[in-house]
DNA sequence: CCAGTAATTGACCCGTCGGTCATTAGCAGG
DNA sequence: CCTGCTAATGACCGACGGGTCAATTACTGG
């Protein structure tokens, strides 16, 4: 019988089955409660092999939150810049791609972890901010002044606007990630998403003129 | 001449400084990263005297987390239950106190504690949820739905709404405890309120019928 | 002033986990 | 087939930090 080898050589495809695995137990436990343990079993090696990739704890955990950031963004900043469509389609299509990409645990978790381990990794919140959310941000202020030239949005302040706009969306996201473990009700992103939007345009409360007509 | 003690008995005093130098060094740190002889020293006493008053050091982080839960929602909450002021009066109040609340960094920092160590922590998680969150998106929900039935606010799912009114201002006091130390543009609450009020109030987009006067 | 009590401490223990290293074993090239 | 290279390993180390405990010292009541 030919045995089955112990273990097998797979250089190039180690990094990714390592960063993914990372992903998944710093996402759980946090990066200081993560045991690198942990992580070689679930990528299918011993603790010792991820030395070879990697020379220590941090560098990995820098490696998977920086990987994985632009990707979404990309696509949101997108859309953000498909120049000309009204603004109300702009936000809404951008509301909509938010609650989509939300929904799945990926970028969701991995901005919950942004946020927890921020302030002990200076470099990691600063490798997010200055590639992700400030884009996203520049991006969406520059779209709302843009209609505000147009005359399709109210004059104010570009960036405060765009926190308006996404604020809800990042703290569906976070409920998902904290409250809903903890037995909260859960919220489905979409409808959020559809339901802000209609109070980004129009707002909350019944006009006076409405009564006129 | 009389020395002065090496130390003194003060117990009543300890819980408070504790808990005090606890929350400092929790916010700071993390859960899994604070050193119990760094709050000791913070607190001006020993790691030994700590475990005179809480067990261990989870349940230490138990009391820190529990104990200033309630304050400033009760504030908050308070301000909702004014029964029968206009909604529109009701929610600027409501975003104004929540940004004075955020702009401090007692409540926020708290806050991203929770949803740093939520998830290794599910009872933490969930005494926020049931002692915080839920209550404070309750009694929001709650004065949406009677200012539905009075026809001051349109039709639509309460809690998503509420989520629309908050979620800009906790976005804004996670970027101050987040992006900011990491070199990201300041963001003042206060105006954060303003403008956020105004888009719920009536949105962002310029209305058509604004034309026809 | 003098016990007796209990708050406080410093020194210690020990489990855990990041990181290292000599050794093993898959595999490619001749 | 076998030889050399190196990916991969298991056993180990050392530091760090949570938690303990006997000894110490500030008080309190008589």
């Amino acid at each position: 019988m030919t045995t089955d080898p112990k273990w097998r050589r797979r250089k190039t495809a180690r990094p990714g089955e390592i960063e993914a695995a990372a992903l998944e137990v710093f996402a759980e436990r946090g990066f200081a409660a993560a045991k690198l343990e942990e992580i070689a079993e679930r990528a299918g090696l011993s603790k010792a092999a991820i030395y070879v990739y990697y020379p220590n704890k941090t560098e990995l955990f820098r490696a998977v939150v920086g990987a994985r950031a632009a990707p979404d963004i990309e696509t949101i900043a997108a859309i953000l810049e498909t120049a000309d469509l009204p603004f109300a389609e702009l936000a809404r299509a951008m509301l909509a791609r938010m609650a989509e990409a939300m929904s799945r645990p990926g970028l969701r978790s991995l901005a919950r972890m942004v946020i927890a381990e921020g302030r002990n990794f200076p470099e990691i919140a600063q490798l997010w901010h200055d590639g992700v959310v400030a884009r996203a941000l520049a991006a969406m202020s520059a779209a709302i002044a843009r209609a505000q030239a147009r005359g399709e949005v109210r004059p104010g302040n570009p960036r405060l606007m765009a926190l308006s706009l996404i604020g809800p969306m990042m703290l569906g996201a976070l409920w998902i990630e904290v409250m809903v473990p903890a037995g909260g009700e859960p919220i489905d992103l979409t409808a959020l998403a559809a339901e802000h939007f209609a109070t980004v345009a129009d707002g909350l409360l019944i006009k006076d003129e409405a009564r006129a007509a």
